[in-house]
DNA sequence: GCCAACGTTGGC
DNA sequence: GCCAACGTTGGC
């Protein structure tokens, strides 16, 4: 299988990459998002590389990479009645939601703010870039490799 | 905190 | 199955 490559946003005040870093990996709870749970469920393979973004946070931006650690299974928040994330439309039998997890590979020395990326030609195409409220999305190696570059400090 | 964009729900 | 109302995301 070719390489994929994938971002995944989430609101560094709830879950940032330093506290993936200090798990070392951790369920992505939480997604209720039809699409967004498609492409976790049936895109995400072990090993994928995820590009981890920061929302709702100034500057938002990619704050360094993750890894897929364990492919699609049922988000157990979604069972839990006293769980924020909590859906009575999912149960154990039929649950409705999934997520992956995926592990720490590396934060970089600085983050990369989206109007950095709106500015970048090669990326104009990016999912990111015009489908704003998707938290899951694809990303084409070309788009993954210059902003990992970006990322480390290179050009 | 505001609000535009847009996904989801539910009445019909 | 359309589409208006509603709720959420997420940049600013």
């Amino acid at each position: 299988m070719e390489d994929q490559f994938w971002l995944m946003k989430s609101e560094p005040r709830v879950y940032s990459i330093d506290d993936l870093e200090e798990d070392g990996s951790a369920p992505w709870t939480g997604v209720r998002n039809y699409e967004a749970r498609n492409t976790m469920r049936d895109g995400m393979r072990k090993g994928d590389r995820v590009l981890f973004y920061h929302s709702s946070t100034t500057p938002p931006g990619v704050a360094g990479v993750a890894r897929v650690s364990r492919e699609a299974y049922p988000d157990f928040t979604a069972f839990d009645e006293s769980h924020d994330y909590f859906d009575p439309k999912s149960n154990p039998d039929a649950p409705r939601w999934y997520m992956v997890d995926v592990e720490f590979v590396e934060k970089f020395p600085r983050l990369i703010p989206l109007q950095e990326l709106r500015d970048i030609p090669e990326l104009s195409e990016m999912v990111l870039l015009n489908r704003m409220r998707l938290s899951v999305q694809p990303v084409r190696a070309h788009e993954f490799d210059l902003i990992v570059k970006l990322g480390r400090g290179g050009g």
